[in-house]
This record gives structure tokens, sequence and C-alpha cells, in this order.
DNA sequence: ACCTGAACACCGTTCAAGT
DNA sequence: ACCTGAACACCGTTCAAGT
């Protein structure tokens, strides 16, 4: 029954996709270990972090992109990570929300903020890159939010199935990067 | 001791604002009142419904834009929505959160998409006018969570203070506005 | 180092009963 | 119509003590 902290972590991943972010309590995942909920605050300070631990394991286990920065336009890498970082939040119940509020307190789930920044600072984009790359992350979360809220409350019942398809993503997404081309060509 | 349910809005605005949305609970909002939780139960189905109404009321207490739709340039009249609504989620604690999530779960705060709609179809916008309105609505409220989250950590000293001024906004929003108008051109 | 057991100070919600 | 009182089934977190 003795657990690392990376097992702890794992164990939670499963759990929030078997019960979702609501029912991933510190009693559960206890339970889920065959552990008292207090053996979890000798790995973790509390529950903040470890869902903080959660989110970047998540983004840990998501694929690289393809096209690296410098290789491609940075229009294309941008691209490929957004869609990537969307699919990867789709993954998991509760992905968007979770990674989402993470990032917000600044506790972690910083790599994807990374990553658009340095490809946009390849592709030229400096000083524009961090206020680019922020749009486009709200972009990804509020969608991905959007979108998995609405699967599960239609799943629930609570509402119609109104279905978006995935070009509707896309949309927003052109109309974002087309932003950005705009106000850095009339620098 | 007998309230009407827009009472128990008022009085949760209040909640809200003075003790943040975390410690807006039923039965701290029940004491507030002089009454016992499970009163407010009368008067809403449950917190969820709570949540909504107040997010509502928050949205119904904003000032409209003073230009119109038809009277001037939509993106002038977009923009006028979309900093009115900012201003407006940062008066009060927390409001950010709260009408992004009642807006995610549609439960209510469809005020705002209704609006930025209507102000993209009379600048001739449709049928991009939805894509569109989201994906500013998901700027807004990604931004606005954003700020609102920095201030208060940084105000409980968790994290240091990393000021962006709302010129970051202006910057992002233009972005946002400018690819709705390339789309729109390219069509 | 990792965990137990017990406690503290809370939650949202239901429901019979009162006025 | 509006509220009380009591209960049910939970929370996150702390901390002395065990191995």
């Amino acid at each position: 029954m003795r657990y690392r902290r990376s097992d702890v972590v794992s164990r939670a991943i499963e759990a929030l996709d078997d019960y979702g972010l609501a029912d991933l309590t510190m009693r559960r995942l206890g339970t889920e270990l065959g552990v008292q909920p207090s053996a979890l605050y000798h790995h973790f300070a509390n529950k903040q972090t470890l869902l903080a631990a959660v989110a970047d394991e998540i983004l840990a286990r998501a694929p690289w992109p393809t096209r690296q920065p410098g290789e491609a336009d940075w229009v294309d890498v941008v691209g490929d990570i957004c869609v990537g970082l969307r699919d990867t939040l789709l993954t998991w119940r509760d992905g968007a929300e979770l990674v989402a509020t993470v990032w917000s307190f600044g506790l972690g789930a910083a790599a994807p903020y990374e990553r658009l920044v340095a490809a946009l600072t390849a592709g030229g984009l400096e000083p524009l890159a961090p206020v680019a790359a922020r749009t486009l992350l709200h972009y990804v979360y509020g969608h991905a939010v959007d979108e998995q809220t609405r699967l599960q409350a239609a799943a629930a019942g609570a509402i119609d199935d109104d279905p978006r398809d995935e070009s509707d993503f896309a949309a927003g997404l052109g109309m974002v990067i087309a932003g950005i081309q705009v106000v850095r060509a009339a620098r």
C-alpha cells in the first residue's frame, strides 16, 4: 500500500475520467488507492497541488505536433498546437475545465502557453507573442470547456443535443489566427 | 423574515462580492438572510439555479452600450459590447467565473451572446454570426477570468503581482475582431 | 518515509412539520 | 406561501501516533 507521488497522479487521472472533476475528491481517491484520505497529504500539500500535477500529466501525455517551429510557417505550427491541445483536453473527462483552471490559478499547465510563445517568436511575432498566445489559449480553452460541458449535459439528458462539429472549432481558430496576422502586418 | 426570490438574489450578489464564489454557500446565504438554509429551497430548485439567477441579475444591472446596431459600424458596436461586458464582470468579485460557468452550463447568462449575434447580424455577418459571437465570448470570459484570478492571487500574496493593464485586453480583442473581418471578406 | 485514526469545521439537499 | 428542525450523506484538512 505504499505509493509514490506519480502513482497517486496516475490513479487520479483514471478517477477523473471515471467520475468527473466534481467527484474527484480526496476521500474518493483515497478509497480508490486503498488508503486513508489523510495519507494523500503526505504526497501533496493540498488538493489544488494534486490537481495541478494531474493537469501537467495530462499535458505531458499529449502527442507532440509533427511540424516544428522553424520547419514550417508559424501559422501551421500554431494551428497544430491548438488542434492537438483541443484533442488532448477532450480525451479526458472534464480535461478542459481542469487544465484551464490550473493554468488560470498559475499552479501549472504552462506548457501550451510556452509552446505557443516559442512558435510565435520563431515566426517573428515578437513583441506580440505573449498577447497572441493568451488570446489563442482563451479561445481553445473556452471552446473546449463549452463542448465538453454540452456533451455531458446532453448525455445526462439535461439539455437537448445541439451538435456542433469539429469545423466549428476550426472556424473560430481560423478567425483568431487571421486576426494575429492582420495585427502583425499592421505594425 | 419573508423573502421574495428577487430579495434572495440581491443578497446573494452582495454575499458574492463580500466572500467570493467559493464561500457563497447555501448555509452562509441562509445565515446572511436570517433564515435556515433549507428555506432557500422554497425559492430555488438548487444552488445551480440560484447562481444562474445571480449571473442574470449581474448582467441585467450592466449599462447598455450607447451605440446601437444599425447606428454605427458593427466593429464599434461589437467592441462596445465586449468592453462593457468585461467591465461588468470585473465589477463583482468572481463575476467572470460565475457568468462564464452559468453560460457554459446553458442555465442562463445568454444576454451577451444574443446581443453579439444581433450586432453581427445587423452588420451583415450572417451566417458567421454565431461562430464569431462565441469566439468573442470565449476571449472575453477567458481574459476576464484570468485577470480576476490573478488579482485575487496577488491580493492573497500567493503569486507576485504581474500587472497587465487594460491595453492587454484591447490588444487581444483587436486581434479577434480583425480576424472576423478577414474571414468575412474572404467569403 | 508513509500511513492510520480521530477529529474539526464545514458542505448541498430532503422532508415532515409548523404558521 | 414561506419557513423550521432534524437528518443524510458527504467534503478538505490537521495532527498525534504508529510502523
